[in-house]
DNA sequence: AGGCGGTACTG
DNA sequence: CAGTAC
DNA sequence: GCCT
């Protein structure tokens, strides 16, 4: 049975949730999530390019270890690499970063105080008020956690542009009416009409951004704050759909605009560019360096 | 060999 | 301040 | 881990 590159995005996201655990450097966890996600945006096999003998390092984010590993993987099946790191770990317990609000850290202090070595030995914990006791973790995380495992059975929570629209629409109108603010723009993938949308970036201008904020947070869709502080709110809306309002000061509205439209990678080229040319770019601005 | 994004919110 | 998310 |  042939391997294709969603087989291996796969093994290299879930070795870097492995790593990630074990405490690796962060960088080499991040570049395998990157290749991971080259291999999946890429519109040829890499099985057929091995077959023809091509450079897999010509891809970005792999070198010289990732392309021997991909081609490991493509001609034996095996990721011997993984199976050695996953033999030093409860098979499960690297799952556990995949729930929003667990990173490495916070899963090792579940593993080692608590011996969670699975979501489903963390739901139990969590449903016997367990992890909210533990130094880092609070009720407010816990009650999280249980939300968060709730949603991870139900099918993927990305909408199609379309009923992203139907959603991000009605919330444009209500902010364009809200007291004090000024533009109001949808970006991310929205605005860049991608196919289908994660999340709704929402973008604002307004003076006061704490009372934006808190006011958004009372919407009546709302049905989950996850944050809410004077410069940006998550929350979730019905259906669990999460949506993400920034509020910038009008004169940054442009950069703003720019940064959180994206794509990430595409922002990543354009920061590189400003230092290139000895500036700095960020949200607010483009700035003289240092 | 040395850098790897920069900023905001929670606990 | 550490951890996490964006 | 990759990239410059």
């Amino acid at each position: 049975m042939a391997v294709h590159n969603r087989d291996i995005a796969e093994a290299f996201r879930r070795m870097a949730d492995v790593l990630d655990v074990e405490g690796e450097n962060p960088f080499r966890v991040r570049a395998y999530r990157q290749a991971a996600a080259t291999l999946e945006s890429l519109p040829r096999d890499v099985g057929d390019m091995v077959a023809a003998g091509e450079d897999l390092t010509r891809l970005p984010g792999v070198g010289e270890d990732l392309a021997n590993k991909i081609r490991e993987i493509v001609t034996t099946g095996h990721f011997r690499a993984l199976e050695e790191e996953l033999s030093h770990l409860p098979p499960g317990l690297a799952d556990l970063v995949r729930i929003p609000g667990l990173g490495p850290k916070r899963v090792r202090a579940l593993y080692q105080l608590l011996g969670i070595e699975s979501i489903e030995d963390l739901k139990k914990a969590a449903e016997a008020g367990e992890v909210a006791n533990l130094p880092g973790f609070g009720a407010r995380t816990e009650a999280r956690i249980l939300e968060e495992i709730a949603r991870l059975g139900a099918t993927e929570r990305r909408l199609r542009l379309i009923d992203a629209e139907h959603i991000a629409n009605p919330l444009t109108s209500w902010l364009e009416a809200c007291p004090g603010v000024g533009r109001v723009l949808v970006a991310g993938s929205f605005r860049r009409r991608k196919e289908t949308v994660g999340d709704l970036d929402i973008l604002v201008t307004a003076a006061d951004g704490a009372d934006v904020t808190r006011r958004f947070s009372k919407h009546p869709d709302v049905t989950e704050v996850l944050s809410a502080g004077p410069t940006r709110a998550t929350v979730r809306v019905g259906g669990g759909f999460q949506v993400d309002l920034r509020v910038v000061d009008e004169n940054a509205y442009g950069s703003a605009a720019l940064y959180f439209t994206g794509s990430k990678a595409h922002n990543i080229e354009l920061r590189k560019l400003a230092i290139r040319h000895g500036w700095k770019l960020n949200e607010y601005g483009l700035f003289a360096g240092e």
